[in-house]
DNA sequence: AAATTGCACAACCGCTTCGGG
DNA sequence: CCCCGAAGCGGTTGTGCAATT
């Protein structure tokens, strides 16, 4: 079984970039664009896979890359669209300008994992590591922790004990929406009385995985889409709007 | 000053998805 | 509809550097 190598591995470089190739794929790209990795280290004289030149490319040579220190709202953006989306780096890239996946990536598991620890808040689950608290608050687990949970529960108790989720952990901000401000958007999109699909809701209208209907041929008019309704993280899809989440 | 530890990030690996024949 | 190759994606590893002992 397996497929075979994306590349002859044995007449190919591994490891750092050096400045002399990094020149070399700017130059390629520059003169034919992207497109047909495959080919390109060949044709660029390079002694790389097609892989490892598209990450590099993409990555780090990309000249619309911002680089640099992540900013504060930056942060917070990434933590939202984490808490909606998990793992899709490509997607929360797709919503930061200049950043890559890969890098966004990296910046989670270094440094807003921790950020979202000190707060009390499990960065799988975004919600509190206090699991008591947690439970009051009805929302679907991506991926529930419960040893994790029950071990951070005992050093993480907030004191107050009336209001679990509020008072416990201020800090604490579930507001989950990621759209214009509500009195901005226009008359609620209605499909005649039907509601969206997670996948729809995410602006994936003709996937396969559409399962409300919409996305088919015979049923769509797309501004006939209301997205009230559909329940997700425990909180009515009209407040849920990520439809103009844009794929890279 | 040397050794050790921890962090940050670039790069790799393997699986999945997509699109053309 | 199926197969296969290319591209894309997410998890993991490797490495260099700074901080600490």
């Amino acid at each position: 079984m397996g497929r075979s190598p994306c590349c002859e591995k044995a007449h190919t470089n591994k490891g750092a970039w050096t400045k002399e190739e990094d020149d070399r794929l700017i130059a390629y790209i520059k003169a034919h664009g992207e497109g047909c990795w495959r080919s390109l280290p060949k044709a660029a004289g390079l002694l790389r896979c097609g892989k490892s030149c598209r990450l590099r490319w993409i990555n780090y040579l990309r000249p619309d890359l911002k680089r640099g220190n992540f900013t504060e709202a930056e942060d917070e953006l990434i933590i939202k669209l984490h808490s909606l989306l998990g793992n899709k780096w490509s997607l929360i890239a797709g919503r930061l300008p200049g950043r890559t996946d890969n890098e966004i990536k990296n910046y989670w598991n270094t440094h807003i994992k921790r950020k979202l620890l000190s707060r009390g808040i499990d960065p799988a689950t975004h919600r509190p590591l206090n699991e008591a608290a947690a439970q009051e608050v009805s929302t679907i687990s991506f991926a529930g922790n419960k040893e994790v949970k029950e071990k951070n529960s005992k050093d993480l108790l907030c004191k107050d004990e009336k209001n679990p989720v509020q008072e416990r952990c201020p800090d604490l901000n579930l507001d989950l929406r990621i759209s214009p401000p509500h009195h901005l958007q226009p008359e609620p999109l209605k499909t005649g009385g039907g509601t969206l699909c997670f996948v729809c809701s995410l602006g994936l209208q003709n996937s396969k995985e559409c399962n409300c209907g919409i996305g088919t041929p015979s049923s769509s008019s797309a501004g006939n889409i209301t997205t009230t309704g559909y329940d997700f993280l425990g909180v009515r899809t009209d407040v849920l709007d990520y439809r103009g989440l844009e794929m890279k």
